[in-house]
RNA sequence: GGGCUGUUAGCUCAGUUGGUUUAGAGCGUUGCUUUGACAGAGCAAAGGUCACUGGUUCGAAUCCAGUACAGCCCACCA
C-alpha cells in the first residue's frame, strides 16, 4: 500500500472519510449485551442554537470518555438530542415571524404557530447534529432524541398527572417573576440579577391631618373631616411608577420619628390615594428614611407585609409591562416611561425632594433580558421540598459523585437545603401543554385527554361540566429536561423495558455548573422519584469558556469563534486537543486560538513521524544478527521505550478514573512528542543509507500503533488514518474499535533489565547526550563536526547498553574509555562520569572553568541544605527511614559529584 | 449579608495523601541549526524569594489562621 503521503497532516481531507466509515459501520450503535454498559447522555443542546465552545468542551469530553470506553470492553452508548427549550425558541419564531413575513403571534391560532415552530425546528435543528458530526463525536444516532417526540411529549404529561395525583403539584396564585418581554412567567432560576446604577428618589408623602378636639376621640378619628396639612413623610424609592400601587407606608415601631404618625394617613402623590401608616419590625429604620411605601402588587417584601397587615393589592401593570387601568395616571405607558412621567409630575407637585444615584441589583430574564417585574400570578408549582430531600441523600451518601467535588457539593446542598417551590407554568405556546382542564367557573381536573377529564370532573364534583377547555398554558422546558436521563431509554412511558432496564443509571454526566440547579439536581430528583435510583453515577462539571481576557464568550462581543470555522482552520482533532488541553475539571478556560495551533502541530509531528517510519519500511528492512551482543545492545531504546509506555498506560488508566482528562491529554502529548519521536525515534534511526533490522521496525511499529490507541479518544480522525497507514488492515479492522490489550504483545528487550532499570539508564542516558549537545552548542560545533569522547566512569558496565546511542552524538567520531583526565578537552562532569571532547578546535579553557565552577556552586548548595536536614537529630528520629536513607543517598551522591567536578577543575 | 474558589516563569496553567534533588508544561523570549520525518521543526539557554503575614512540623508551593487582591454562586432592604 505504498502511497506519498503529504508533507504536512491534512485533516480536511481525511475527517469526512472516516466519520462516514465509522457510521457504515455502525460502530457507534449500542444495543443491550452481556457487556457492561457505559452510558452517557448529552446535555440536550437547544435545537436553534449553535455549538458555542462551551459545548464544544462539553461534547469532547464525553466523546473521550465514551470512546476510551468502548476501546476498554464496555459495551459504550452515548445518546444524542436536543431540547426544545420552549421560551428560547418560541421567542426566535416570534422574531423571525415578525421579521420575515410580518405575522404576530397574536394574529395565529396556536395551531398555526405551532406548525410554523416545527418547521423552523426542522430547518434549524440540523445544525447542532452536523457541528457534533464534524467534532467527530461518537454518539449512538439512531437514538437521537426530541423533547417534544411524542413518547417524550407523553412522558412529561404523565409526570405532570402522576406528580399532581401525589399532592406534588398544586396551582395557586402566588408573587412570581415575570418577564414583560415574552409575556410569561419564570421560575427563579431564570432570573439573572446584575448590578445596575439606578436612582433613588426622596418623594414627600403628605399627612393627612387630624382635627385637634377629637384626638382623643379615637372612634370618631375616621370619621372626622380631614385635611392635608404641611407635615409629611419622606419616602425613598428606586421606582416611583409604581407609586400609584401604594397601599401603606410602613415604620419602624421603636422609631421616635415616626411614632406619632402610626395609624394615620398618608397621601399618595400622583393618585391622591388616602392610605395608612402601618409599623413593622421589618423595615430598617437606618436605611433611607426610615419609612417604606408598601407596593404588595410588585414586591415580593411588600406582597408579605400586605398579607401580614391584611392590605389590599392594587396591580397597576399589564403583562407587557405598561401600566393598567387601575393605576389611574399614565395608563397605557410603559413602566420605564412612566417612570420618567412620574418623576416629571412629582417634581411638578413639589413632592420630588431630592435623587441620588444608588447602586442596586435587578432582576434580568435568562431569555429576553429584560427586567423582570415581580407580579402576582396564578400559576403551577412543583413542592420541591421532599423531592429535594432524596436529591440531598444521593449526593451527600456519596451514591452520586461529583468532580471535582469540593467546589460544587456545598453549592449543590445549599440550594437543595433551601429551595423554592419552582414555578413551571408558562405563558407560551411552544412545550408540552398542561393538561389541566376548566369548566366555565372555573373549576378544573388534570387528566390526559379532554375523554378523560370529563369523566375525572363527574367523579371529582359529581356532575358534567357545560364544557372543559383545556388550560393555554405550556411547562417550563426544564420540566422536560429533567427526564432526560430515563425517558431517553422510554423508562417513563415503557417502565421496566429492557433497555432502561439496561442503560439506565448512565455512568457520567458532563456538564456546566451553570446548570446545576436548572437541570442536574432535578434529574437526579426524577431519577430518585420515578426510578428510585440516581440518573448517573458520576457528574464532572466543566468549566466557562472565556475568551483570552477572560471576559465570557458572546454574541455581542463578538469573541465567541465559530466552531466550524475554527474545524476549517485547524481540524477537529486540533480544536479537540486545544479546547480540551487548558480545561482541567471545574475552572474555567481563557480560549486562545494558539492553542489549537498546538494541537495542529501535534498532528503534524504524528504525521513526520509515520512518514519516518513508512520511509524505513519502504528502503527494506534487513534481518540483524541476533546472535549478537551488539543487537541486544542496540536493543535498549525499544527496552526503555517498553517500560515507559506500561508505566505511562498505567498513569493514564489512574487519570481517566479521577476524570483529569486534560492531564491524561498532556501525558500521552508528551508521550508521543518527547520519548517517542524525540528519543526513541532517533536512537533507533539507522544512519543515513542504511536500513533497519527487521524486527526493531515490527516493534516500532507496534509502538506506534499502542500510542494511537491511546491517543484516540482525544483525535480520532488522525490516529485513525495513521493506524490505517501504519499496516494494511483486514476489512473491519478499525481503530475506533480496537480494544485495548490487543496490542502490547510482547516485544524483544534485554532479559536482564528490569523496568525501573531500564528507565533510569535511559534519564542518565538522556542527561549526558544534552550535556554533550550542550557543550557543543556553547562550543560553537556543528552537529556533524565530529569529536572524540573519552569517557572516564567508575561504572563502565553502565555503558554497555547505551554506548551505541551515545555513539551518535559523536558524528563519525571515537569513543574511547580512559582512566584518567584528557588534557586539551572540554570537560562534562555528569553524575559521577566525567565526558573529555576533544575536537580541532581550540578550547575556551576560561569558559570551561566558568562552566564547571558554576555546577560546582549549584551542587555545594545543594549538599549543604542536605547535611542540614542531616545534621538536624530530629528529622532523623522523626522523619520515615526511607526518606532519611534517601537523604543519605543524597548527601553521597552530591559529594561524589562534588569531586568529580573539582577534579575537573583541578586539570584545567 | 451568606457561601465557594483562586493568587506559582512575560502570558495561560499543572503540581493527587507535606520529604527524588534548589518547583514543571505549553506559548512567548534569546542563541545556534535552513541536518534526509517534521521550520507547523530540531538542539540548547534564559526566566519563579510559589500574593503577603504568622502558625503547625524535623521539614510547607502543599496543612491551619489572618490580610490583600481577583473571580464565581446564593440571598435580594425601600
Amino acid at each position: 500500500m505504498s502511497i506519498e503521503l503529504s508533507k504536512n497532516f491534512e485533516p480536511q481531507a481525511i475527517e469526512e472519510k472516516w466519520y462516514s466509515h465509522w457510521l457504515d459501520k455502525d460502530y457507534f450503535s449500542s444495543r443491550p449485551d452481556d457487556r457492561k454498559p457505559y452510558t452517557i447522555v448529552i446535555p440536550p443542546p437547544n435545537v436553534t442554537g449553535v455549538l458555542h465552545l462551551g459545548h464544544t468542551l462539553n461534547e469532547t469530553v464525553q466523546d473521550v470518555l465514551i470512546r476510551k470506553a468502548r476501546m476498554s470492553g464496555y459495551n459504550a452508548c452515548w445518546v444524542p438530542g436536543s431540547d426544545h427549550a420552549s421560551i428560547a425558541t418560541e421567542a426566535k419564531v416570534v422574531q423571525m415571524l415578525e421579521k420575515e413575513k410580518g405575522i404576530h403571534k397574536h394574529d395565529l391560532t396556536r395551531e398555526a404557530f405551532l406548525k410554523h415552530a416545527f418547521e423552523w425546528k426542522d430547518k434549524y435543528g440540523g445544525i447542532i447534529y452536523h457541528q457534533i458530526k464534524k467534532l467527530g463525536c461518537s454518539v449512538d444516532w439512531n437514538r437521537t432524541t426530541f423533547t417534544m417526540d411524542d413518547h417524550y411529549y407523553k412522558a412529561v404529561i404523565k409526570v405532570f398527572i402522576d406528580l399532581f395525583n401525589k399532592g406534588l403539584i398544586y396551582r395557586g396564585a402566588r408573587i412570581i417573576n415575570w418577564d414583560p418581554q415574552a409575556q410569561t412567567a419564570l421560575s427563579d432560576e431564570e432570573v439573572e440579577y446584575k448590578d445596575i446604577q439606578g436612582k433613588l428618589y426622596y418623594v414627600k408623602y403628605k399627612v393627612v391631618k387630624v382635627e385637634t378636639a377629637n384626638v382623643n376621640e379615637e372612634a370618631s378619628i375616621d370619621n372626622s373631616p380631614l385635611t392635608i396639612g404641611d407635615e409629611f413623610i419622606l419616602i425613598a424609592t428606586q421606582r416611583p411608577e409604581t407609586i400609584m400601587g401604594d397601599v401603606a407606608v410602613c415604620v419602624h415601631p421603636q422609631d421616635e420619628r415616626y411614632k406619632h404618625l402610626i395609624g394615620r394617613k398618608v397621601i399618595v402623590p400622583l393618585v391622591n390615594h388616602e392610605v395608612p401608616v402601618i409599623a413593622d419590625e421589618y423595615v430598617d429604620p437606618t436605611f433611607g428614611t426610615g419609612a417604606l411605601k408598601i407596593t404588595p402588587a410588585h414586591d415580593i417584601n411588600d406582597y408579605n407585609l400586605g398579607l401580614k397587615h391584611n392590605l389590599p393589592i392594587i396591580d397597576t401593570l399589564n403583562p407587557d409591562g405598561t401600566l393598567s387601568e387601575a393605576a389611574q395616571v399614565f395608563v397605557g405607558m410603559d413602566r420605564f416611561d412612566a417612570r420618567k412621567a412620574a418623576i416629571d409630575q412629582l417634581k411638578e407637585d413639589g413632592l420630588l425632594v431630592k435623587e441620588e444615584e444608588y447602586s442596586t441589583r435587578l432582576g434580568f430574564s435568562q431569555r429576553t433580558n429584560c427586567v423582570v417585574e415581580p407580579r402576582i400570578s396564578t400559576q403551577w408549582f412543583v413542592k420541591m421540598k421532599e423531592l429535594a430531600g432524596k436529591a440531598l441523600e444521593a449526593v451527600t451518601s456519596g451514591d452520586i459523585k461529583i468532580h471535582p467535588e469540593e467546589r460544587f457539593l456545598a453549592t449543590y446542598k445549599y440550594w437543595l437545603e433551601n429551595v423554592k417551590d419552582w414555578c413551571i407554568s408558562r405563558q407560551l405556546w411552544w412545550g408540552q401543554r398542561i393538561p389541566a382542564w376548566y369548566d366555565e367557573e372555573g373549576l378544573f381536573v388534570v387528566a390526559e385527554t379532554e375523554t378523560e377529564a370529563k369523566e375525572a370532573f363527574q367523579k371529582a364534583f359529581n356532575r358534567q361540566p357545560a364544557s372543559l377547555v383545556q388550560d393555554a398554558d405550556v411547562l417550563d422546558t426544564w420540566f422536560s429536561s429533567w427526564l432526560w436521563p430515563i425517558e431517553v431509554f422510554n423508562g417513563i412511558t415503557d417502565p421496566g423495558n429492557p433497555e432502561i432496564d439496561y442503560y439506565y443509571p448512565t455512568s457520567v454526566l458532563v456538564t456546566g455548573q451553570d446548570i446545576i440547579f436548572f437541570w442536574v439536581a432535578r434529574m437526579v430528583m426524577a431519577g430518585e422519584e420515578y426510578m428510585n435510583e440516581r440518573p448517573f453515577e458520576h457528574v464532572y462539571f466543566t468549566g466557562m469558556v472565556r475568551d483570552k481576557q477572560g471576559r465570557k464568550m458572546s454574541k455581542q462581543l463578538g469573541n465567541s469563534p465559530d466552531l466550524l470555522e475554527l474545524i476549517e482552520r485547524f481540524g477537529a482533532d486540533a480544536v479537540r486537543f486545544g479546547i480540551l488541553i487548558s480545561a482541567p475539571a471545574g475552572n474555567d478556560l481563557l480560549f486562545d486560538d494558539s492553542s489549537c495551533d498546538q494541537g495542529r502541530n501535534f498532528n503534524n509531528k504524528i504525521w513526520n513521524a509515520l512518514k519516518l517510519v513508512k520511509m524505513w519500511e519502504a528502503n527494506g528492512a534487513i534481518a540483524y544478527d541476533r546472535s549478537g551482543e551488539d543487537f541486544e545492545k542496540a536493543t535498549f531504546a525499544a527496552t526503555w521505550f517498553e517500560a515507559r509506555l506500561k508505566k505511562v498506560k498505567a498513569e493514564l488508566e489512574e487519570l481517566y478514573t479521577d476524570f483529569r482528562l486534560s492531564e491524561a491529554l498532556k501525558t500521552v502529548y508528551s508521550l508521543i512528542w518527547d520519548d517517542f519521536c524525540s528519543w526513541y525515534l532517533e536512537w533507533v534511526k539507522p544512519p543515513f543509507g542504511e536500513k533497519i533490522d527487521n524486527h526493531l521496525l515490527t516493534c516500532t511499529l507496534d509502538f506506534f500503533e499502542e500510542l494511537m490507541q491511546l491517543l484516540h479518544p482525544f483525535m480520532p480522525f488522525v490516529t485513525e488514518e495513521i493506524y490505517h497507514h501504519l499496516r494494511s488492515r483486514e476489512e473491519g479492522d478499525d481503530l475506533t474499535i480496537r480494544q485495548q490489550g490487543d496490542l502490547g504483545k510482547n516485544h524483544f528487550s534485554i532479559s536482564a533489565i528490569k523496568d525501573e532499570d531500564a528507565l533510569a539508564l535511559g534519564r542518565s542516558l538522556q542527561e549526558m547526550i544534552t550535556a554533550i549537545r550542550d557543550t557543543r552548542s556553547k562550543a560553537g560545533l556543528k552537529p556533524k563536526e565530529n569529536i572524540s569522547l573519552h569517557i572516564q566512569t567508575t561504572a563502565p558496565e553502565l555503558f554497555t547498553n547505551i554506548e551505541s546511542l551515545l555513539a551518535k552524538q559523536v558524528a563519525a567520531g571515537t569513543i574511547q574509555y580512559v582512566a584518567d583526565s584528557v588534557p586539551n578537552a572540554m570537560t562534562v562532569v555528569v553524575g559521577t562520569n566525567k565526558f573529555y571532547i576533544e575536537t580541532e578546535q581550540e578550547i575556551d579553557i576560561e569558559a570551561q572553568k566558568e562552566k564547571l565552577q558554576k555546577d560546582l556552586e549549584y551542587q555545594r548548595g545543594f549538599l549543604l541544605s542536605v547535611e542540614k536536614k542531616l545534621s538536624n537529630e530530629r528529622f532523623v528520629q522523626n522523619a520515615k527511614p526511607e526518606v532519611v536513607e534517601a537523604e543519605r543517598r543524597k548527601k553521597q551522591d552530591a559529594e561524589e559529584k562534588i569531586r568529580a567536578i573539582e577534579e575537573s577543575l583541578a586539570n584545567l
